[in-house]
DNA sequence: ACAAATACTACGAAAAAGGTAGTATTAAAG
DNA sequence: CTTTAATACTACCTTTTTCGTAGTATTTGT
């Protein structure tokens, strides 16, 4: 029902990399993919996604790579999630702004629906990227927490 | 990503349904079926995970159905999707009570994965059925308001 | 020119969600 | 005691979403 996909794992974790990054350095797609054992080609589809969402900045040929564009706190995780989900919703009856999109809605579940849509749309606007990288990195085993 | 479900969305319809019952009354899968247009067999099998967890009570027999075992404020969320989703996490590295289950977790996302998780479990464990019913009923277009 | 990086598109496999069918069991009512 | 209307249970199928792979084009530093 409520579950972070691999999308959004891959995607966290190299910008939580990426957070951690000195200034005007980069990180490839390889070294990523190699570091944390994810998929190659999806992690750069990904990265693709959030560099056209302006999320991160790319640099073409050898020694290129990524970097953030703005600092970690900068970051929300709304803006992540819609560079590499699009722009989701809880439930197709609600507009962005957690109302009900046809006027005489008659889903008789609509006020949890909405409850919770308020308390989703305040996590996802006041997390950031810096509060991501708050746990410590264990170089040993850093792949594959979620299912 | 997070997105209720139709399984989900049919044990809610129905349970408010429940919720609005005279005492000693009856509401059959059928008649559920019928009124909210809802495939009867699934919704079937969705009330009876309900009624083995214990969240109502099912009458066999001609002039049989289903009702509330509890009063509608007694029966929170988290009850409801674990009889009919089963024990969900939003992520596998995560116990129930939010913390991670390996010892050397080495996840660098950990740390929001948690956030939300604490947030996901105060919400599922502070919302009661009484307020999904909360709305009016509109009788002309009662059905799919998700997905 | 070469090599190393990203950009882009198309396809396929696997998993989850959503739905259908058929049979067994129970119990009220005639 | 038969009929009928309800739930109980299992197996299976379809669709959608998620996850991953392959191949080619493009850019750019050396």
């Amino acid at each position: 029902m409520f579950r972070f996909t691999k999308d959004m794992e891959y995607a966290l974790i190299s910008l939580v990399e990426l957070s951690r990054l000195p200034p005007n350095q980069l990180v490839s797609a390889r070294e990523l993919s190699e570091r944390y054992e994810l998929p190659f080609k999806l992690l750069a589809r990904i990265l693709r996604k959030l560099g056209a969402a302006g999320v991160i900045k790319a640099f073409k040929g050898p020694q290129g790579g990524y970097c953030l564009i703005e600092p970690p706190h900068r970051v929300k995780l709304g803006r992540i999630i819609e560079a590499v989900r699009g722009d989701e919703r809880i439930a197709d009856c609600l507009t962005e702004e957690g109302s009900c999109a046809q006027d005489a809605c008659g889903c008789t579940i609509k006020p949890v629906i909405e409850l919770f849509q308020d308390k989703w749309l305040n996590f996802v606007e006041n997390t950031t990227l810096d509060e991501f990288a708050r746990s410590e990195l264990n170089p040993e085993r850093p792949m594959e927490m979620l299912g």
